[in-house]
DNA sequence: TTTCAAAATACAATCGATTGTATTTCTGAA
DNA sequence: TTCAGAAATACAATCGATTGTATTTTGAAA
């Protein structure tokens, strides 16, 4: 039992080659069938496992894609791996998914192990931290097929699947002054990050369709989490002048806002309305529930996916980045509903 | 860029042989700092990075260990995950996080890629579907260190990382009863899975202790997704009595549940008090708020870890199966405070 | 029965790194 | 200067599977 069983050791007790059990193994022609039967049900017998090491090793290509990604538990991010786990499965590949946490360091040593196993590509979403890109330019070097997925960087030759985050963002604004705020705060995250600076350039967008003055001061940068959120609407409320409205570039940095304002007893959404991103499971549960903008998750992986396999499977003579974008979607609910805190 | 630089390449560079590179870039005593130095230096130049499948092969043991679990989605899990990185990462092992989705199929091809990809070690929370344990016996038979954490099969020799079911079901039980709920329905899940028994036994312990006859009927089994607690809460209100109280042996169940309640007009919780079980962070923000089971899931991560690694290390000449049993802790919250609703 | 192409199998090199053993080089003491 | 012993490096086998080429076997036609 402790020593596993090789090709070797199945040729040995039928003094065949190893060879012929490899392809009888592998199904492959050249070996009778008489003899695949003796073989499989040899390697049956003696508990034969494949080792991929070797395998892969020697045909100098693994079936896995690895996945690098901020946190699993962000709703967002565990719906991608579903729709990239089954575009991978469907092919035939396994999928490694790694976070970083948010962190450089780690997305850095995730890239290293990720390389130094040959994974046959890699799909990103890249940390608030990540501002410098040797490590990433390092998979590009290497030759290791790689695509963004949500969150970018600019990479010459590194294609990209994204949502239309200036879209979203003018979205969730625009609702915000349809239900009658005039003063509208927006929580972002770090300006490294194309999403949030595309957020952002949305809000901006709206508040100049409907001629509100763009106030610099109302703009809070920040991790956007939970904590963030509440410390960002202790700041909105210290202002000289009302904010009546909070456009936030994730739920849960909107959410920590909103705990923060039901405690002071500010009404939401009849003293300030809100909006959230991202459309976590927990925004359609609080009250009041949170409006927010819908990422398609799933589709995002599978797209993404597919891409990946596509250059996986013939690399490009020249690599041209490729950009896709994916609509997201509105979705209200009663945190910016004028008239359903008096209910 | 395309062909990745072996350890060849280097010697060949220098002028030196393939094996005294490896020592330099395993940092041996055998190497002199100058040609340490000049090693290190020409691999950097040429971009080389170690390839962990021949490396792996050659030691026939790797540094990774895998990871089975039902979905990465659930916060539990997710805070599981987190401690079994911290701990693994520790000791420079690699973590492959997969997910069953609760399907026995799927977890029986994990089972088989990671034996394949010679993991040094599995750690397995099962699924809601595993009856057939043949794929789990491969992996003892293999050799493979595993332990499983959570949710367990009986195998010998096999260790587990559990919680004390029994005590959390008995303690939301109990729970519900100091608060005056006498007629009081358990979702509870397959009931091939310890967890679900044991959260059963502890239910109908506090029934016995506190004198209330235990009625088979008020125990509804099912996979426990959100519609199956809707669909329990219908069946519990069809009932030719009146029941005041709910023991879900899930949080997601007792949400369900709970939107079906109030949708009918049934208060939460005067008319009905309920408890959950894992301390999902949407309890926290439903309303009423969800009392619930808190269940130390890093710390199971950390503690399963360690111990397959220890396993890993110096592996028993004869395995003795320890179970570990943690404590949970009940989170009193609105949905079982009588006098609540009618703030 | 002989012959020859096709079918089946064997041989041997290879993937890239590791490691036990052998050899060379260096250093300091005699 | 010589030489033992240590230090540094080279040699060669190995991990387990794959794959191009060579060899043997088979079966059918002549």
């Amino acid at each position: 039992m402790e020593n596993k069983t090789t090709i070797h050791d199945i040729a040995k007790a039928l003094k065949i080659d190893a060879s012929t059990v490899s392809r009888a193994l592998n199904n492959s022609p050249r070996v009778s069938q008489k003899t695949k039967e003796k073989i499989l049900s040899k390697a049956n017998e003696l508990g034969y496992q494949r080792n991929l090491l070797a395998s892969n090793l020697r045909k100098s290509k693994t079936n896995t894609i690895g996945v690098i990604l901020p946190r699993i538990s962000r709703h967002f991010f565990s719906s991608v791996i579903s729709g990239i786990e089954e575009a991978a499965y469907d092919e035939g590949y396994n999928v490694i998914i790694c976070q970083s946490l948010e962190q450089l360091q780690r997305e850095q040593d995730i890239v290293g192990t990720l390389l130094a196993n040959r994974v046959a590509g890699i799909l990103l979403s890249v940390s608030m931290e990540t501002k410098n890109l040797d490590h990433l330019l390092d998979i590009k070097n290497n030759g290791t097929p790689f695509l963004f997925f949500d969150r970018h960087c600019e990479i010459d030759g590194i294609s990209s699947v994204l949502i239309d985050d200036v879209q979203g963002g003018f979205d969730a604004t625009e609702h915000l002054i349809l239900n009658g705020c005039k003063n509208i705060g927006h929580f972002s995250g770090p300006q490294e990050l194309a999403i949030y600076r595309n957020r952002q350039a949305g809000y901006i967008k709206a508040l100049q369709k409907h001629n509100i003055p763009f106030r610099p001061e109302l703009v809070l940068c920040s991790s956007l989490m939970e904590t963030d959120g509440a410390e960002g609407a202790k700041t909105l409320l210290s202002l000289p002048y009302k904010i009546d409205g909070l456009f936030s570039a994730n739920d849960i940095a909107a959410i920590g806002a909103m705990k923060y304002f039901k405690n002071k007893g500010i009404r939401i959404p009849d003293d300030i309305g809100i909006v959230g991103f991202s459309n976590e499971p927990i925004s359609g549960v609080i009250d009041p529930s949170l409006t927010t903008i819908d990422q398609p998750g799933f589709q995002i992986g599978q797209i993404s996916t597919k891409l990946l396999l596509q250059e996986i499977n013939d690399p490009p003579r020249f690599k041209k980045a490729k950009t896709t974008i994916l609509k997201s979607s509105l979705i209200e609910r009663d945190s910016s509903r004028k008239g359903y805190s008096n209910r």
